[in-house]
DNA sequence: AGATAAGCTGAGATAATCCTGATAAATACC
DNA sequence: GGTATTTATCAGGATTATCTCAGCTTATCT
């Protein structure tokens, strides 16, 4: 689950379906907005940058196609998936012109459509990636293997997990109370010197052999991973 | 249908066209990721595993044989498909020199390269597979039979599950919720050790001769095949 | 420089996790 | 219906990760 909910623009004329798909997005958690023309939906894209947008193919006035050139020209990176009703080569090729990044064939089932919206956001989140790299340091989610180069290094489960976190988030500081929550998954009681302690622990694991930093203090708020 | 969707990765210079197989693939319902050169490509790769990758044979800059050669060399098993522009012969056995498992010449029909991506994905998933192998351990799902080695093992329903599931997932780390998941299919009530007296009883058939140990525990988390 | 706070370190206590052997319950087999 | 096999439970003990603590070092501020 991401942090905060990613924010979905949907632009579409058939105010019912619009509405379904609204309901739908908000019970799975996103935060949804509605335009139910082309120019309205411009607008509110520009004005409240969504992660993501569903745009129908065929709506009066300004069609589809011609909203998506129109954001893709003002430099707008969110992936756009454009709903149409048939199911031609002509309008895939016409929507791979315009920008579009997916297209989802009307009638379609909501399983269908949330899947995708799911893959798309999914597609560049580190949280998802399966192995994670920083430098010279590398860490795989699923064989739970950690290298310095070549130096297999061997972590305790917690070890592994606050690693995983540092990880993440390379170049960004962390707060200790940050670090407690995400790697020990409460609000720790009283006061521990717990995070010193395995930050402790990995740098004598990874820094073993008079190699670099790669933990650095950030004296008064947390740690962070950087050269 | 798979659990998770396949990943596919492609590396493309041309990003019309990269743009238009991105399209096609994620409507088929792959989660695919893009590259468009070849170091990109390469680092894609090994940021987040495909489990089949497209890439062009002619790019500038690191060249689609030479990204081949590299993920072939650091291990990296998964089908290769390579995407070139003239049917010759000796481009073809260059490709498949260097690690590549199949071609598709430019210009290609969408629905002859689906066909490819399809036949190479099912011929290479594990879930799909008759027979498993890991090491010197084989698993045949048809006959039901175990060896290690030459020497045949009797197991049981459910030892030889356990077993299944771990060999179709060498190296990964399966923790013991997965575990109970697939072998035992619900959650398990309250606390158990049930996994850990399965995994003493294939212990016990499988390393019983002084050989070396294959099911390693992972300490906090779950159980691996690793040697 | 001295005082104070923050972070580091080494050692050891605590607690969780895993292994093991034995035994009970369920299921399949004759 | 009785026996053998498989599956699951349980408790004791071994192992190791996790956590606490007290003293020490380093940074920050006046």
């Amino acid at each position: 689950m991401p942090e905060t909910s990613a924010k979905i623009l949907v632009i579409e004329d058939e105010t019912q379906l619009a509405k379904f798909v609204q309901m739908e997005l908000s019970y799975e958690g996103y935060d949804v907005a509605v335009a139910n023309d082309g120019l309205s939906g411009l607008m509110a894209a520009r004005d409240n940058v969504p992660d993501l947008i569903l745009l129908d193919w065929m709506m009066p006035g300004l069609a589809g196609v011609e909203v998506c050139r129109r954001l893709r020209s003002t430099g707008a990176q969110m992936p756009i998936i454009f709903l149409t009703a048939k199911d031609d080569v002509a309008d895939r090729v016409a929507g791979l012109d315009a920008g579009a990044d997916d297209y989802v064939v009307k009638p379609f089932s909501i399983e269908e459509l949330l899947a995708r919206v799911r893959a798309h956001l999914r597609r560049n989140d580190p949280q998802e990636a399966e192995a994670l790299q920083f430098e010279t340091l590398t860490l795989n989610r699923k064989t739970r293997e950690v290298f310095r180069g070549d130096r297999g290094i061997e972590l305790t489960a917690k070890e592994f997990d606050l690693l995983d976190y540092l990880i993440a988030h390379p170049r960004q500081v962390l707060t200790r109370d940050q670090i407690l929550e995400k790697v020990w998954g409460y609000d720790f009681m009283g006061d521990s010197n717990i995070i010193e302690v395995y930050i402790r622990y990995l740098r004598l694991k990874l820094e073993s052999e008079g190699e670099k930093r790669l933990i650095q203090t950030v004296r008064g708020v947390g740690y962070v991973l950087r050269e």
